[in-house]
DNA sequence: TCGAATTTGTGCGTATGTATC
DNA sequence: GGATACATACGCACAAATTCG
């Protein structure tokens, strides 16, 4: 039946990747909809719906409901530093990155209780959980630039270090915002390393909802732990858009040690 | 119609990734197929469709035809270590990684004088190009740990730096495969500071073919500077496959080494 | 302000192809 | 070959959002 091996839905979204690839469609310009695509190519509209989705999931377009859809437009690429110098007293981190940026930073939050997933556990070094017995703090943020969604974060605290102090809960209370570093120091715990391994993976459906990019756009994934001495203090999971920012680290080489051995 | 405001398809998936995470349904097992999906929701085999499309675009699946759809196993991920600290005396940083994973490592180079493309002379701070007389020595590299390719990297040097020294050639001479820290120290030229650019996209086809992975794979890209004080000395860009590598960063708040692990 | 037209999103039912077991 | 299961594709309907007269 098929002459060609690739199904229909795949190489009419192939043909207007190309026409956007070649620049005959330009950034913002309006894709074919979907009744004009079951004319043009005689295809049932649940088909040229496969091809809308195929595009916008692959990053080439985004979709408006009851408008269009339309070619993506490439944000700027903006820097996120990561650099542990920065979280010096007072202050939050991500404000001061964002004010370095000339923009204002800002954030959504919600700590509750949990049970610490498998993963997270290995991380902070946790026992075994005894029943449905809580033992993190978990906080979901999304941390937003001018308002517009830039980060989604995950903190887990050990109860074990927090519970009943003043900083159990990372958002509330008067050292909230100011950091891991700076909350615990305030119980008297100093935070001397940190380690982040960075990734990379497409959104999920939700994840590209959160950040407002499109489904499938391609995210860093930073899983920071924090330690005072070999003692992991908190462990987060860090989920920012490629197309829009860039994390840079850096340092200094003459800090380094004695040869190795 | 909706009681709730979430589409019936990806509540259904949602409950299944819960289920994933929770350690209900572990990697390899087998998730309702589409007509069990269809009599345990109550819904159509076209929406149980979409949960199964779901769940594989969202990489917690993968649908083999004629047989089911499987949690999808991760496979091993191994850590790339980029801490300044290693880049110690003697021995090339590379090898020294392989080796703290038990494997060897080698790689293939190829150097030759070329001119800088703009965003490379940007980095680099190089002058307007003169006609066509090269200003760098560009060097790509296929590294390999146990012969499996597992980076590609392609360098640039200045040859305002480098002309008429023994280190010229990165990869020939008495400080062959080094480092660049190391090499520059050998021309009295100290290197201070550097900063990488984390990134990431998928693997253009060629890229795909000399890592060996699928075409589309999703590659860390890090771009990498050093400066000997404010001066620029060498630039790299740094491609790594996410679903073989992490890459990890390490410092510590007091100048201390990172954890062991 | 209202309503009609357009467009995407979701969902139903059905049929066929093809890969796996 | 037969049973099972995913993939593609058709038809239809309605909801929700947007646009525009």
């Amino acid at each position: 039946m098929n002459q060609e091996e690739r199904p229909r839905y795949l190489r009419i979204a192939d043909e207007l990747a190309a026409r956007i690839a070649k620049g005959e469609l330009r950034e913002g310009d309006k894709l074919p909809s979907i009744p004009q695509l079951t004319r043009d190519y005689g295809v049932s509209a649940n088909t040229a719906q496969a091809v809308i989705r195929t595009l916008v999931s692959d990053g080439l377009a985004v979709a408006k409901s009851g408008s269009g859809t339309y070619v993506r437009k490439r944000a700027q690429v903006r820097q996120l530093v990561r650099s542990w110098n920065r979280n010096a007293r007072g202050g939050s981190p991500f404000a001061g990155e964002m004010a370095t940026q000339g923009r204002i930073g800002s954030w959504d939050y919600d700590s509750r209780t949990a049970q610490a997933p498998a993963e997270v556990r290995e991380r902070l070094g946790l026992d075994e959980p005894s029943g449905d017995e809580p033992d993190v703090v978990r906080t979901d943020y999304v941390f937003r630039g001018d308002g517009e969604p830039v980060m989604l974060s995950t903190a887990w605290e050990p109860l074990a270090i927090t519970r009943g102090t003043p900083i159990v809960l990372p958002e509330d209370g008067p050292h909230a915002g100011q950091g891991v570093v700076e909350r615990m120091r305030q119980i008297g715990i100093n935070v001397t390393h940190a380690a982040e391994a960075v990734s990379a993976r497409p959104a999920t459906a939700g994840e590209a909802r959160q950040l407002d990019i499109a489904a499938g756009a391609i995210l860093l994934t930073i899983t920071r732990t924090y330690y005072a001495d070999t003692q992991p203090v908190e462990t987060a999971h860090i989920l920012i858009p490629t197309d829009q920012y860039q994390v840079v680290y850096g340092t200094s080489i003459w800090d380094e040690p004695p040869p190795a051995d």
